[in-house]
DNA sequence: AATGAATGAGTATTCATTCAT
DNA sequence: TATGAATGAATACTCATTCAT
């Protein structure tokens, strides 16, 4: 950090087939600690343990690295929450399921609340990035419709976002009960 | 042209008691354009036609003109959504009128949901701007509450969020009778 | 777009007996666009279509490649005019012609005198390229001698040096009928 | 060079109310060394010992710095010939003085045919330096019109113009004889 | 109270060149 | 012979902040 910007203990010339899609990763994480105005290629590089040089021959501009960056985390996200949805098994309540898929991402990880805002504050701004949105959000209604019609998953959806979205911004902590009773109200018992 | 970075122009030391305040609000039009990564004291000089020197005499720090900004961003919208509530006439469907005031907001304007994003990705890794939320949230609930009880007010608030976050992610059209479904569902008729 | 400088749309190892020559021309249109200050591998690279280790793999270093460049450019300069003297049937007024050999070039490219201001400008400062001026000088005496006397070339080749310099720094239009006084002032009728 | 930018044995801070144009003559020198292609924000800072961040400061891009300096060229080189032009006594062959001036110029110092031929190159590509140049050959003539008539001034321009670039990029040493014996062909005694 | 000048750190990006394949 | 990947150095430029006036 104040040294150069090589971290030591590199050697010369790494060959590394897969390093353009390790540094999309890496960069999540930077973002994930600095936000978007955060983000350098700087600390992408010293994050992945690459020199700076590298990060801009693998992407022409930032803001390439960052849609790079921003398409795996929906992709990765989705597959992820339809795996959970896949797994429900028939005969089970699948309100609660949901209820606890949420609760378990929002204990362990403010980092994928993070990620996602700061995603939808660039894509706000950028319509560019708003397909990465929009495809993230029919991913996850369609895995809802595993389990519910298309209107209630819809619905749902977007009661989903936002109780997380509240819990993530509160200084309070969360009350499961809350939460199960807001889902609840919207997908009343079949 | 010819000097350096000072905005030409304008003549020498205007008079302006209330330049302060003008600063926070030209600073969200800045945020709103360029995002928080991109909001810097220059631009915020230039698109308040002042000199540097004056944003740095006036906020000691960018820190202190982000929270300045997004203090009042969060105070006005909360006050704005309290007057939509008030005004109210009894014996309307609240319901109806909720729906009402997001979707005019929605329609006329993508710049509050753009910073409000942009508030969120700064709060959700900074706990200091939380308490901004947190009040804007309080505040809400309790503007709900004029007409639904404390638990509804809550999921409405959510709810709320969610379907205004996916109309503004989402690179399709809103459907406004989604929308008043979606919000019956949640709120049955009383 | 996604991978890094190569640019796309070319398959793989095309065979290209004179791509060596064709980078030299290539070069030249890179330098009356960019200058000398912008010619860099990358951009020729780009303009001849070719990856940008072709460049690098053919010219061991930019200074052999603009030296190429420069050495094509005077010896191309130079047969074309020596093919406009040879021309200039027995009997006709030599200097009648030369002027409309200037002219002509002036009028239809500018980018001719703007390459060799590029090489002035750098052989001012490297004596190693004052060798193709010093080429390109002599052979365009010895080109005018096929119909003036030493003496005469010499200074009608620093007149014509000059108005053509004049006339391409001008914002003003060139006026034939002053170049052909000015000639005519330098070399009476015999 | 090794080391940092900043070159030792500057205090903080120094307080320079002729700065900016200083470093437009600095600017002159770096150029005259390295050219425009090696023209740097650095160079130029280092020359003038001064942080480089006061270059940036003073000149918004590199751009305007090279015209500020290209501007400062013309009208001290304009400048300088209208005084020898003026000093000629009433009586004096004025051609003869005129090569004289020629010579000493060519002799001690390549320095100011260098950096004209760098502006020639940048103005031969960029129409607005063309102002410049301009302005710099209408004074030289109104200088020369001291002592001939407007045509004579205007093809004498030319010549010397000619002369010079020909003296400066050739192997051989300039012979001042054959200077001389040019001029004379173009302007007859009287 | 207000501001123009100044500066050191940092940013995105470009680049010449090297090298493994 | 040819080229994609890699990298260290440099480039133009921006910026937060400080300070003298």
């Amino acid at each position: 950090m104040t040294a150069g910007q090589q971290s030591a203990g590199r050697s010369h010339r790494r060959y590394e087939p897969d390093r353009r899609q390790r540094l999309t990763e890496v960069t999540l994480d930077v973002i994930a600690e600095h936000g978007v105005a955060g983000t350098t290629h700087r600390r992408v590089a010293a994050a992945a343990d690459v020199p700076l040089g590298s990060v801009t021959y693998h992407f022409a501009s930032l803001e390439h690295l960052l849609t790079a960056a921003f398409t795996h985390l929906a992709e990765t996200a989705a597959a992820t929450f339809d795996a959970q949805m896949t797994a429900i098994e028939p005969g089970a309540d699948a309100r609660t399921k949901v209820v606890e898929a949420m609760l378990a991402d929002l204990v362990d990880n403010q980092r994928s609340a993070v990620l996602a805002y700061e995603l939808y504050a660039a894509a706000a701004r950028n319509p560019q990035l708003r397909v990465i949105t929009q495809e993230w959000m029919d991913s996850t209604r369609r895995s809802l419709q595993r389990h519910f019609d298309p209107d209630t998953a819809e619905a749902l959806d977007a009661l989903i976002e936002g109780l997380i979205l509240h819990a993530t911004l509160s200084t309070r902590p969360v009350d499961p009960e809350k939460i199960r009773d807001s889902i609840r109200r919207l997908v009343p018992e079949k």
